[in-house]
DNA sequence: CTCCTAATAGTTCGGAACGAACGGTGCGAG
DNA sequence: CTCGCACCGTTCGTTCCGAACTATTAGGAG
């Protein structure tokens, strides 16, 4: 019984740990490096925080070695994996954020043509890696691969407005459609 | 002098101060409102703390009302624009991270078409309402609206995304991948 | 078997982010 | 004047984050 609040970092470590429970803060680290730390990384000081604070609340149940490590193993409580199914089987939720510190800059005013050429390598390599895992993935869970291909069609329009930025389109574009909807007027 | 650590919130309570100096962190609150809060949203309340931060540090000056509201106003220091400019004009910056509740869900196993329908109306519902901002922006600094471009590319993006995987054809394509590159054996 | 080293596993800590809630201030309507 | 509401600012408790640190285990050389 519990009033904790759940945030999006209690469900990555339920969800995780229903892929593969029993499991240590340690395995559940394992685990998000090769899937979610793509697209929502988890420090993993807070795998072990939020895990002992989950179980604090009843949602997870944790047995401790008496000797060497002294691993603290979980598993999922009828609570927690209810809590889980509840969070799942609601298809609201707040819209993310981007976040992205080079779309910042280009907020503020950055010369776009050389912020462009910098991010196009970077979103090359990471559309390239994602692609890469994505043929990996083979027989995985089929959200993992649902979400990747989001991930992926995302990192390919970052490529596609980087490049249209160095090119001069977007700018051309905005001055056209500024052009056709003159909110003050363009010719006087 | 200083060694405070500038984050991405540093950089956006001087950007926008930059933009309408002076400026009391409620007026930055209101352009933020307008503006950047669309893609990079900050609690105002961070806007008070982080303009004090920044002045303590000799980035801002602040100047005090002696009565009624005793606001804060601010101004940029010769330090300050030399930070935002040493910021902007590097085009490197660590991606950043989608962190969409939606995603998480879809994951972590979450029924694809519900979640598809629900995510579809209200991204369909953001993307017009940035449509409507970029038409109405004229001729508000270009910075901003490429930015927002940037912004209904994505939100075009996920619209097409969460359409696709309504219509099973997300799952479709993932199927005749996982047949065209099988790693593990799919017809034993 | 013992010592050294590297990889593995877990924790501590301080600063930054967040948002709910609260407390003053100013102003216009009654 | 005084009530009410919008405007403006702050406090507080919690969560997030990552650098740095400690401790355990495994493997290899002597």
């Amino acid at each position: 019984m519990s009033t904790v609040r759940l945030t999006e970092t209690s469900y990555i470590v339920m969800g995780l740990l229903e892929a593969c429970e029993p499991a240590t803060p340690y395995d559940l680290k394992q685990v998000a490096k090769l899937s979610t730390m793509h697209f929502w990384h988890v420090p993993h000081t807070q795998l072990y925080t939020e895990s002992a604070r989950l179980a604090e609340a009843g949602l997870l149940s944790e047995t401790r070695e008496h000797e060497g490590r002294r691993r603290r193993v979980y598993r999922l409580t009828d609570e927690g994996r209810a809590a889980l199914a509840r969070w799942r089987a609601d298809p609201t939720s707040k819209l993310g954020e981007l976040r992205d510190g080079a779309t910042l800059k280009l907020f503020f005013g950055a010369d776009p043509v050389r912020l462009a050429h910098a991010q196009l390598q970077m979103h090359r390599e990471l559309l390239a890696e994602y692609e890469t895992i994505l043929a990996e993935l083979g027989e995985s869970p089929i959200g993992w691969r649902r979400a990747l291909t989001l991930g992926i069609a995302h990192e390919r329009q970052f490529v596609a407005f980087w490049q249209a930025l160095a090119d001069g389109q977007v700018d051309a574009e905005l001055a056209a459609s500024a052009a056709a909807h003159p909110t003050v007027d363009a010719t006087a």
